[in-house]
DNA sequence: ATCATCATGTAAGGGGTTACATGATTTA
DNA sequence: TAAATCATGTAACCCCTTACATGATGAT
């Protein structure tokens, strides 16, 4: 999985282990990521498959490195996976399992907590509109063309938007109802 | 984690590791699950760390069953975990990650893809939906307390609507922009 | 002086999935 | 007759996170 996560990157162009970290950052990196220990190993990996090749950079006050480039067989496995079967996820998110859970405690504290969520979604939903603002700018008319890698970088913002405001509303409207019978129907108050 | 789960579980009653198996399902599960070989063990780590009993119960046509309580300190511990900060979480999306590549594929085959996630989500939303529908007859009035267990289902399916919700719009959208420009560039916005 | 960035690795450990193992009863 | 349900466990393996390890340059 992490592999292909790889070749999508590399797909792109040629780049070092330490370029692909940062790469899983930004923005598709929100969707999948990994630690520099991770990458290193897969990307050896991926050369004993022959997926991809790498040449060593000599650089004058930085370290050397490693910069990899897909193969035609990387190429065609990217493209297989693409077209494979995808199964639907099954996710694991600690502050859902927690509202399942949330009649336990003080509604008040409750509430606090999930504006806390609600101000954090509503900042990554911000950070991913100016992303989408700057994309759309420097794309231009490639950016409504499925052949371009800018349509790539579209669909994981407009995923990431979509995702952020929905989990916005959703703490939001949660807080709402915990301290909406915080003080007006209580009649098993401690 | 998975420790918190069951202890939320249990604080609605007491259940056998199985039961809390299918407990791991529906509706808590789609934001957390485990396999009942998972369970097993951590069920015996709670035992061990005094935060839930069980006693053994037999049944005739049945194998026997060990039902398992929550203690006081299971209960502070749920509390504690509840009140705790909760890390935003880092989401790992098999089909997101496709999508970030999917200029490398024919536009076709990847909306037809879509498509059919696309009708799995719908399918996914139109289930919690009736499950809420159902929720909020048997609940009545105890819906809108945030001490009744109900409030907890509710929040949950409204997150999954939500979720499926946004996730078949995003997919739709994303097979538009694809056959969109399949023949000509036609501007296609959401 | 200390921290962040660039750059690449290894090792230990935790959480989770899949498979192995057993066995009765009910339903299709 | 085959499958699903109830019921509980163990073992192997994979993926991922955290920590260990090294070392130069540039910024605060």
């Amino acid at each position: 999985m992490l592999g292909y996560a790889l070749l999508g990157l590399l797909a792109r162009g040629d780049r070092s282990g330490y370029d692909l970290t940062q790469g899983l950052k930004d923005p598709v990196g929100y969707f999948w990521h990994a630690q520099h220990s991770q990458v290193y190993p897969e990307l050896a990996r991926l050369e004993g498959a022959g997926l991809v090749t790498h040449s060593v950079v000599e650089q004058a006050e930085r370290p050397d490195k490693k910069v990899y480039r897909q193969t035609d067989a990387g190429r065609a496995a990217l493209r297989a996976w693409l077209t494979a079967d995808t199964e639907v996820p099954r996710k694991r998110d600690e502050l859902v399992l927690k509202a399942y859970s949330m009649w336990q405690t003080e509604p008040a504290r409750a509430a606090d907590m999930l504006r806390a969520h609600a101000r954090a979604h509503a900042a990554h939903l911000a950070e991913f509109e100016r992303r989408l603002a700057e994309v759309t700018l420097r794309a231009g008319t490639e950016l409504h063309d499925p052949r371009s890698p800018w349509f790539g970088i579209q669909a994981v913002l407009r995923r990431g938007i979509g995702y952020e405001r929905e989990y916005r509303d959703w703490c939001e409207w949660l807080a709402g109802a915990l301290d909406g019978a915080g003080q007006a129907l209580s009649p098993t108050t401690p």
